[in-house]
DNA sequence: CGTTTCAATATGTATATACATAATCGCCAT
DNA sequence: ATGGCGATTATGTATATACATATTGAAACG
């Protein structure tokens, strides 16, 4: 009824309000319209601007808040923070989740698909020591309209075969290999490294920006399964990782 | 509501009946009481456990299942997810032992040295709340003639106090605080810059190089103990880290 | 016997309200 | 002036309530 009667686009869109108030300020931060120390609106500004109650301004903001995107201070409002802090874990890496807990759309993209047999760079990478078929993938995930992370896979057609007959057009090869392959053991390289003039153009960067990357090695039953890389812009991405000495 | 009365240890520390539900939950899961596949309480089970209202509880479900560990379905209920946390290992490493195993030879230098009352920036990195005495350290760390490591470190003295006497010139920081307080919990940044001018200068590399940037923050029994900072020349350092499924 | 319909149920979203808490501003007294 | 103190203000948390929506299970129907 009238609640949701804030000019609509034509699209007859039909996103919760709280969605809506989400993504105007995020979008007023991301784009720079809001630069960092910029106070936003009070919440009593936005309920009245939304037609909205303060509840849901106030769980909004608080997610905002929570995504490390703005500082609340009591009696003072809300402010734009300094660009950092985007939060992921290093645990299982689903990239999906970890956009969708920062609360931005999450699209996927396959750039490349070619099925080749094995060079020296191949298996070195996979840690095969004969030759055989490979799957070497690229593909982009982006949150919102940026590129996020830039994903080099290689998949070993020996140990999962049934990804030769895989498109990975609507579906990344991360999940698709989840729960379809087991996995005994993996091993994680990260590193930081300045992006190659492929990787600025692929993610949308400067030349030699500085990014994080992230390799892992998969193993099932001794038999190497999977390699990947995740290239992530510096500034987008902090990797978190927390511990409690032995027992979980 | 035998569960709410749990009631206080001496601190007074009263945390919110949401931040609560939350992490009850957070540990039935992650302790693996509740095995993936598991429906938790519904909402209207959870508010009469905890006697209080079904906002409440939807909060803290609804934050657990956009951070990925559950799944609610409507009509059927919530339902503990499938991906169960690989126990991260990235080991509290020690950079003597990771240089040497590189067969060069380490050397320890302590730049600088300044006790002090904690600032707004040292309590946000510690994590606390309360002004108080902080030591804030640097240091470098050598492989060979070679810079390896710049460590920037701050030490809560409410916490360790004997650390206000110890000069830190032979005797690296990391080192003496382990085995004198035992740590209970950790938490991992890691990240990749561009490297500023004093950071440059610093490990003798160029302005704007890439590095990986480590933090650590270490809790014993709830008290903030060290904030520590490890910034790596990209060429020179890959952090490795080996999983194999927690078993469950 | 299969299909359609409908009511029950659990979650999703929103409202109005209330009181707590922290930070700030301005006033007042020294 | 100036240092302290109370009033004001914005956020933090919780409540009770309402209705929407998706899904399920069972009843009604052809």
């Amino acid at each position: 009824m009238s609640l949701v009667e804030t000019d609509d686009i034509e699209g007859g869109e039909s996103i919760s309000l709280h969605q809506r108030i989400l993504s105007d300020i995020r979008d007023k931060i991301l784009s720079g319209a809001w630069a960092p120390g910029h106070r936003i609106p009070f919440e009593h500004e936005l309920t009245a601007q939304y037609n909205c109650s303060r509840m849901t301004v106030n769980k909004a903001l608080s997610q905002l808040a929570k995504a490390g995107l703005i500082e609340r201070r009591r009696r003072s409002g809300s402010f734009v923070r300094q660009p950092q802090s985007q939060a992921a874990v290093l645990e299982l890496h689903d990239i999906r989740i970890e956009v969708e807990a920062l609360g931005l759309p999450y699209r996927y993209e396959r750039l490349a698909r070619i099925k080749r047999r094995s060079g020296a760079e191949d298996r070195a990478l996979l840690g095969l020591s004969a030759p055989g078929p490979v799957l070497a993938l690229e593909s982009l995930h982006f949150a919102g309209e940026r590129p996020f992370a830039l994903e080099q896979r290689l998949i070993n057609l020996s140990a999962v075969a049934e990804a030769a007959e895989e498109e990975f057009l609507d579906i990344a090869p991360g999940p698709w290999l989840i729960g379809r392959v087991p996995w005994s053991e993996a091993e994680h390289r990260i590193r930081a490294m300045a992006a190659d003039e492929t990787i600025a153009d692929a993610l949308d960067i400067d030349a030699s920006a500085p990014c994080l990357v992230v390799e892992r090695r998969t193993w099932s039953a001794e038999h190497p399964v999977t390699h990947v890389r995740f290239i992530y812009p510096a500034e987008s991405h902090t990797l978190v990782a927390r511990f409690t000495p032995s027992q979980g």
